[in-house]
RNA sequence: GCCGGCGUAGCUCAGUGGUCAGAGCAGGGGACUCAUAAUCCCUUGGUCGCGGGUUCGAUCCCCGCCGCCGGUACCA
């Protein structure tokens, strides 16, 4: 049995949830849920990242401790992932005594290896970005380019990460591992930011105490993202020893967005390095979400509705509005991990009556009244030689390789190829118009098996409609209960089971 | 500026040095009526960004141009 260890980036507190959040989320649900199905042993962390001075003058601001403000908004993101079917197996949050103590150690590592010197360092920082910027980068009035703030004067003693150190054997890393971050023009990207020289990094911080300490020297705290990145080991108990770096690393997977790869693609692999463990084996990046093919909706700007930005969409108002696997789906379906995408509320009504309601919603409602008036309500089993079971034998492994190589919206395509199979089959069978007998028994057997099978291969999309596919057509149990690939062979479904035909699964929308 | 990528049917995209360049959606026509006005079949539609070149032959190889996008260090 195989291990699979899966994780999101831990989310930022000051922001409360959105689709861009829930976007990455859901894509590792749904591979973590796949990798259940066929068995493996599954670790699927996501939680917050709770450190900073943007949190600690946040806090401030409302006249709150940072730790109540984290403990405030922490929740949200639980919850938001709660309501999207998120099947995580443990929710970190930074500010947790384990990550304190998991950082420390994999710090002091680092420092007792040599790799951290301190030094003096001078510079314009941006409280927004937590960094220093360059004069260069900065705009008229010295106003931080991201953020449209002032950045400020500091000057400080710091403690550094020879970075500078790493540039040779990261380069040799990436050679020896082509795969290990994808897709290909991320990993070029990132090979070619190593190539292009490494300056070491500031790593610690005075001038603000909400952070974790440094333990040889407690004026300082870490900078964010050196503390931030740590939990990945966190989770698995780094600070209890090694004993779950053997278990599950190095095989991890770091589910990304673009915009922190230089974090996890050139820091992370040297910081693992520099402490002495295997850089994590695969970091898959996915691109943004775009609405109006911007940040900025001009429809709803020019309705008077005021701006509209990804980060303003609340994954809630979406489920409450088209469901929960109605919005995984589109998240998973519409745009190729890695690419940036579209995402508009006529994109998702588009792929909802198209995909859910028309093709699968309809053929399980039309089935399931074929299955009543021809064979008094009870599901035949299928036909071993039908024809749709070598086209089923080919989707089930299309949609696993697809899974496989973190390519949702390509299994899902492949999976919907057997609805399509299966309605096509019934308008040349007629059942319907054929008097009740083998022959009629033999159709509708099979086009239970292809729900059945469908609703295995997107149980990792589709959680709970699957769930409900299976009950509907007279199956125990649930879908994840499974193991694939056995349980998707063809001929699976029993026979002789219960049907009923419900209310419309993904009623059509407008 | 430099580096990299992209530009294929109305839309989103796939694709290969050589039979008529493909899919889904949208559009048109037909069939059917079991089904959520769903489904099925057929079909309209493309100078494969522009201009050169290599080749017996290029959408796919090379050069130039135009357009768009990303990266160019401490941006959750």
């Amino acid at each position: 049995m195989a291990r699979f260890y899966v994780t999101t980036p831990i989310f930022y507190v000051n922001d409360a949830p959105h689709v861009g959040h829930a976007y990455c989320t859901v894509n590792a649900d749904a591979v973590a849920r796949w990798h259940r199905l066929v068995g493996d042993e599954v670790l699927f962390l996501t939680g917050t990242d709770e450190h900073g001075q943007k949190v600690a003058r946040a806090a401030e601001e409302h006249g709150t401790t940072p730790q109540a403000w984290a403990d405030q908004l922490a929740p949200r993101f639980a919850e938001a992932w709660e309501a999207l079917a998120v099947s995580n197996d443990d929710f970190i949050r930074t500010t947790e005594p384990r990550h304190y103590r998991a950082v420390q150690r994999f710090l002091t590592k680092i420092y007792e290896n040599g790799w951290i010197f301190k030094d003096r360092y001078a510079g314009w920082y941006c409280v927004g970005c937590e960094a220093y910027k360059d004069e260069a980068e900065l705009g008229p009035g010295r106003v931080c380019p991201d953020h449209q703030r002032p950045v400020e004067w500091l000057e400080q003693e710091n403690y550094f990460f020879r970075l500078s150190a790493f540039q040779d054997r990261l380069v040799a890393w990436y050679e020896q591992h082509p795969e290990a971050v994808r897709p290909e023009a991320k990993r070029n990207e990132a090979l070619s930011f190593v190539k292009g020289g490494l300056r070491d990094i500031s790593i610690t911080r005075t001038q603000i105490s909400w952070g974790v300490p440094v333990p040889w020297d407690p004026e300082h705290v870490f900078y964010v993202w050196y503390d931030a990145l740590v939990n990945y080991l966190t989770a698995i108990g780094y600070d209890q020893g090694d004993e779950g770096l053997s278990t599950w690393w190095p095989a991890v997977h770091h589910l990304i967005g673009k915009e922190i790869l230089r974090f996890h693609c050139v820091w992370w692999p040297a910081m693992c390095m520099a402490a002495g463990i295997e850089p994590p084996a695969h970091v898959q990046v996915h691109g943004f979400l775009l609405v109006g093919g911007e940040r900025l909706s001009k429809t709803r700007l020019a309705a008077g509705e005021g701006p509209v930005k990804v980060t303003e969409i609340a994954p809630a108002a979406l489920v409450a509005d088209f469901g929960v696997d109605a919005v995984r789906y589109h998240l998973l379906r519409e745009v190729p991990l890695g690419a940036d995408g579209e995402f508009s509320y006529e994109g998702i009504v588009a792929r909802y009556n198209a995909d859910l309601a028309n093709n699968l919603g309809n053929l399980l409602a039309r089935v399931a009244t074929v299955v009543e008036r021809k064979c008094g309500g009870v599901g035949p089993a299928p036909r071993p030689e039908s024809p749709l079971a070598p086209v089923a034998e080919e989707v089930v492994a299309a949609t696993s390789a697809a899974w496989d190589r973190f390519a949702p919206h390509e299994a899902l395509e492949q999976t919907w190829r057997l609805v399509r199979e299966a309605n096509a089959a019934l308008e040349a069978a007629e059942p319907w118009r054929a008097e009740p007998g083998p022959a009629v028994d033999g159709v509708l057997g099979d086009a239970l098996e292809v729900l059945r099978i469908v609703a295995l291969l997107a149980s990792p999309a589709i959680p709970l409609a699957s769930a409900e596919i299976w009950r509907r057509i007279g199956l125990e149990g649930r879908p994840e209960d499974q193991r694939l690939p056995a349980a998707a062979a063809w001929g699976g479904y029993p026979g002789g089971r219960p049907v009923v035909k419900g209310e419309p699964l993904f009623p059509r929308r407008r």
